[in-house]
DNA sequence: CAGTGGTCTAGACCACACT
DNA sequence: GTGTGGTCTAGACCACTGC
């Protein structure tokens, strides 16, 4: 039955066997790899390769530890280390699970724009407006982000998000166009709750980890409109790299933010 | 010779010895504490009181297990966690160090700006100017920040920081009176480095963690020309309360940073 | 109750830094 | 070599979940 899982290389240690001959320069590579970092690599490519899905209970610790032939500490350890990564979640009692961003209380995991005043809720959902979902050939700079050629497919997305009724995020989004063939302006608007659980149960694409850089800059005079304000407002740029488990970046979002309500949160430790 | 530690409290745990009477509305109190984080918080108030200081080398995992009573792997996982929260460093070989802002190689800890293109230290050392440094009494709006009564005796310092004598991030930092008793303008301008190393030396008080709220906002006439851009440029304002070891705001800075060159970056996980 | 993750221990051995 | 943190193991027991 085991669908096996071949046994990690015991060790992809150094120097063992090395006879007494001339040390030939030493040797530069030492390149020991813990055994917990070679189950986590396991594991992320059973993730990786959909194995097991978001939302998916994975076997037991000590069921992994008898498929990689470790003991349960070093299984415990490797998945330590990736629920410390918001790839797995741990529930005691339950089993341990594959992070997703659907079903997940917090509602948007990676948007940090707070209302000056009152909970993160106390917005209620916002309302979404998609203003526009089209293919086209990515530019020298979307292609350079997303590391496809200049001229491949992509597609573009954008948006308008409202909390009671002002308009407070206006973003634009390009996805590799070969991942999401066949993602609709009707797809957008018909699903409820996170862009990115959409993502993940349409496409299978699941966004892990992302870089943002954010600059103040005023508003355009069509920004200023969709987000009704004066042109030449501050506004807070917000250009999101979002990444999938591999490390391939497999989305660009460049967003406008109105901060006359709302600031951008950040944690600094 | 042992300073003594105190051995935990074995145990901070419910239901053990209850008699077979009537479970009195079952005990609402789980109030369930593993070792090691016991052992976290010891460590903790150690380095509160100062026992160990920034810099340190704090004993080794047999010396603490031997102190607190509890075995190496207990006290493991508590400095691991200690770690995490970059509150202690370990180096290999070495031992485990307390966390300084001094003698770091990365020079600003808390600071996210970066250049837009070129690493963060192409830009070489920041050029810094001191505009002022008074003590006063606090506004509400400080005081409540900091935990403290308006009127209550702060420290305001304001200065300019440069880039390749572009003046770049214009900051007012509000400290607590008491704690920071004999900050003058020429301690400030005097000391190399970061100024949480100096808070670190000179006055004991180690910022940990920080919460940075951010604005996109249109220079004042005077935020403008210090910083040498036309007024109404759009200019990210960071504002940002750094906490202490226990949790008490011990510092309130708000700057106004230009990001024509420079953004600010984050990771988001 | 059984099954899961969570804690704690004790001991062995490895990698690294210093002397 | 000695001492430090880092890895790995094996086993015992605890706490939580759900049958």
């Amino acid at each position: 039955m085991k669908p096996d899982g071949s046994s990690p290389s015991v060790r992809a240690s150094p120097a063992v066997a090395g006879a007494e001959g001339t040390p030939v320069a030493s040797a530069p590579t030492p390149a020991f790899s813990p055994l917990y970092q070679q189950i986590k690599t396991l594991i992320l490519h059973s993730l990786q390769a959909g194995e097991w899905k978001p939302g998916d209970l994975i076997p037991s610790e000590v069921e992994l530890a008898a498929r990689y032939r470790v003991s349960q500490g070093t299984v415990r350890k490797a998945i330590d280390e990736l629920a410390a990564d918001n790839l797995l979640v741990r529930r005691q009692g339950k089993g341990t699970f594959v992070a997703t961003h659907a079903e997940q209380h917090i509602q948007y995991r990676f948007l940090r724009l707070h209302p000056d005043e009152g909970t993160l809720d106390s917005e209620g959902p916002a309302q979404r407006t998609i203003l526009g979902c089209r293919r086209l050939r990515a530019s020298a700079e979307v292609a350079a982000a997303l590391r496809l050629r200049a001229g491949d497919p992509v597609v573009q997305v954008s948006r308008v998000l409202a909390f009671h009724d002002i308009p407070t995020i206006l973003e634009d989004l390009w996805l590799p166009g070969h991942a999401f063939r066949g993602l609709t302006p009707e797809t957008l608007s018909a699903h409820p709750g996170p862009m990115y659980a959409l993502f993940e149960t349409q496409f299978g694409v699941r966004m892990v980890r992302a870089e943002e850089r954010l600059k103040a800059v005023a508003a355009t005079a069509q920004a200023a409109e969709r987000l009704q304000v004066p042109p030449g407002t501050p506004l807070l740029s917000v250009e999101r790299l979002a990444y999938t488990y591999n490390g391939v970046p497999m989305e660009l979002r460049r967003g406008l933010y109105r901060t006359d309500r709302h600031h951008y949160r950040n944690e600094l430790s």
